[in-house]
DNA sequence: AAAAAAG
């Protein structure tokens, strides 16, 4: 279901707030971040150590109390007169430590600027206005106008409709020009400035909605802020001061190359750690990626140790890492959990338990048994704001699904023809590419074999091939050498790659969340995509939720598909979606049916007056109310 | 049962 788009943003600046006070009261840490106030921030912190701030030094985030640096000179259209906070004037480009004394990790500083690789390549136009116009993007961009967003919690900060409301800094606004975003999407006028004023958040939006960015722009935007923060420079040992998880190394890389972009000449850095070879010999960059040329792909220990801001990372490496000391968590002020429930599912809330609880953050609180998305919820954010983002197309219905009754011994035969009519339909030179999902690595392979032997260019993606193999496959994929990639569930989320033109559910998963998440990889960016879904009696559990979803997107739903889900029991668990539909998720907080935690205060709004700022309820034609939950 | 993620 889509819930399962579900991404949680925590922002750890109000949480920081609120602990400021118990760290005053003898609980030293030997990492404060520190004030260096202007007229220092050129000498080296060993000639005149800086004064401390004391405990609320960390709240600078929190609001205009932390100043505009980018009160003047900004273009006309993306500027922001600013908070003009005078006396504060933190100068814009002022850099400490150029390399020498390690005031904190982004050593360099404009110099390092310079030097940057332009992630925008040929195409950049040096970020001046007016050349670009909102068709170069590709992006169908009315598509996204009439997504419905639902909001709760409290005071949620209002929404804004242009990116000139938000004072994200100059070089911020550069890239945003650079990449033509015209206008923020839906989730971006929503969760920005909810990010911005501070707030924890939970967003649940599909990928491909402009999510990276919502929660990449408040981070960048608010570390260019803090550059006076002073971070602990041990020999090896690295301080980032926001986290990026994601539950696939293909999806962290995705999004290390986009928040890359965003962070172009803003002096943040941006680093990627995953898996898939041994980091020692990962000298900077990946041995496969000095052989095939390109960015690095993963970072080597050398190339983290040069400093980072944003460290983009799938859970088992932070960990390595953290056992490792190569990294601290201890600095981190923006967490963002990518496919958060995904991770859950995956099982790796030990690992994310693990890595957050050494972060500088509020003592979890205590839960007995409730629901997973919940408890990580309850533990890790702060009263959040929950935000729910319609299905980009949910009203205009851009992905046609299909089903069809196949049985396991005629699937290939049957895929053959689909393929055999896609070819003779698509007289293009650049066939649209198809993205088959199986359910087993075996199975891949086999079918991969298959499909080549017969004459159609195929690969395949799986966690049982090396890294190198995953991410040339990839590549073989998105530029149309091998127009047909078979995948297991390791694509099936996140993945961002333009022009699928059809997704096949050669096998069909367990899971109509997997479902959802699958077919999601066509149809996106605004475009319309076509899902085929193979269907025989192994999938009899799957026939009421797959019918009851086709229902509710206006797809035509085959009759023996109905006559198989009305004779299919009500399931209440796994593949029970809950109510609605048009949303990605919907806030626990509303059901009232977990016992609370003895730290009342972490949900004020509960049974507060206030209510969730949203008039007239949930159920304001968005979904039944105190339906189970899918997340259960 | 299978998928993912540390080696």
């Amino acid at each position: 279901m889509r819930t399962s788009w579900a991404d949680s943003v925590g922002n750890s600046a109000s949480e920081n707030a609120a602990i400021g006070s118990s760290n005053n009261n003898g609980l030293a840490r030997p990492s404060r971040p520190t004030y260096v106030p202007p007229h220092l921030r050129n000498k080296p912190p060993s000639a005149d150590p800086p004064p401390t701030l004391p405990s609320n030094d960390r709240v600078a985030y929190n609001g205009p109390a932390s100043g505009s640096r980018w009160g003047g000179g900004s273009r006309p259209d993306f500027g922001h007169q600013g908070y003009s906070s005078g006396g504060a004037g933190y100068g814009s480009g002022v850099r400490n430590g150029g390399g020498g004394g390690g005031w904190n990790n982004r050593s360099g500083g404009w110099d390092r600027r310079e030097r940057e690789v332009n992630p925008f390549g040929a195409d950049d136009d040096d970020a001046e206005q007016g050349s670009t116009e909102q068709e170069n993007t590709g992006i169908n961009f009315d598509a996204y106008e009439d997504i419905p967003v639902d909001t709760s919690g409290d005071n949620v900060p209002p929404q804004v409709n242009t990116f000139a409301e938000i004072d994200l800094g100059e070089a911020l606004n550069a890239n945003i020009r650079r990449c033509k975003y015209v206008k923020p999407t839906p989730v971006q006028r929503h969760a920005i400035p909810i990010s911005i004023a501070g707030r924890d958040l939970m967003a649940c939006a599909q990928t491909g909605s402009g999510k990276t960015a919502a929660f990449c722009f408040p981070i960048i935007s608010g570390i260019m802020r803090e550059e006076y923060l002073q971070r602990p420079r041990g020999a090896r040992t690295v301080y980032p001061l926001a986290l990026i998880l994601a539950p696939t190394r293909e999806l962290s890389s995705q999004i290390h190359d986009e928040a890359k972009k965003f962070s172009y000449q803003t002096g943040v850095k941006v680093v990627v750690a995953y898996g898939g070879a041994p980091i020692n010999q990962q000298d900077g960059r990946a041995t496969f990626e000095l052989v095939l040329g390109g960015q690095p792909a993963t970072l080597g220990l050398r190339e983290l140790e040069r400093g980072v801001d944003i460290l983009v990372a799938t859970p088992g490496r932070l960990v390595d890492l953290l056992e490792r000391a190569r990294v601290s968590l201890q600095m981190i002020r923006y967490l963002a959990l990518d496919e958060a429930d995904r991770m859950l599912d995956m099982g790796f809330e030990p690992q994310i338990r693990k890595i957050v609880e050494q972060m500088d953050m509020p003592p979890p609180v205590r839960f007995g048994k409730t629901k997973l998305l919940l408890r990580l919820a309850s533990d890790f954010l702060s009263n959040y704001i929950f935000l729910a983002v319609g299905r980009v197309g949910s009203s205009t219905d851009l992905i046609v699904q299909r089903v069809e009754f196949v049985h396991e011994t005629d699937k290939r035969s049957h895929l053959m023809d689909l393929l055999h009519a896609q070819r003779e339909t698509e007289t293009r030179v650049k066939q649209a590419l198809t993205l088959v999902f199986v359910e087993t690595k075996k199975g891949a392979d086999a079918l991969e074999h298959w499909l080549y032997s017969n004459g159609f260019p195929a690969t395949t993606i799986h966690g049982d091939r090396t890294q190198q193999e995953r991410e040339m496959a990839l590549r073989s994929f998105k530029s149309g050498k091998t127009p047909i990639l078979v995948a297991t569930d390791v694509a099936a989320r996140g993945l961002d790659i333009p022009h699928v033109g059809h997704v096949v559910n050669f096998d069909l998963p367990n899971d109509i969340d997997d479902y959802v998440h699958r077919i999601g990889r066509t149809g996106r960016a605004g475009k319309t995509g076509l899902a085929t879904a193979f269907f025989n009696e192994n999938n009899l559990s799957m026939a009421r939720p797959l019918a009851e979803l086709m229902q509710e997107s206006n797809q035509e739903v085959p009759a023996w598909l109905t006559r198989y889900a009305s004779r299919a029991p009500v399931s209440g668990g796994k593949n029970r979606r809950s109510g609605g539909g048009r949303f990605g998720g919907r806030d626990y907080r509303r059901d009232g049916s977990f016992s609370r935690g003895p730290s009342t205060d972490y949900y004020g709004g509960v049974n507060s007056s206030s209510g969730y700022g949203v008039p007239g309820g949930y159920s304001g034609g968005y979904g039944p109310a105190g339906v189970t939950s899918a997340w259960d």
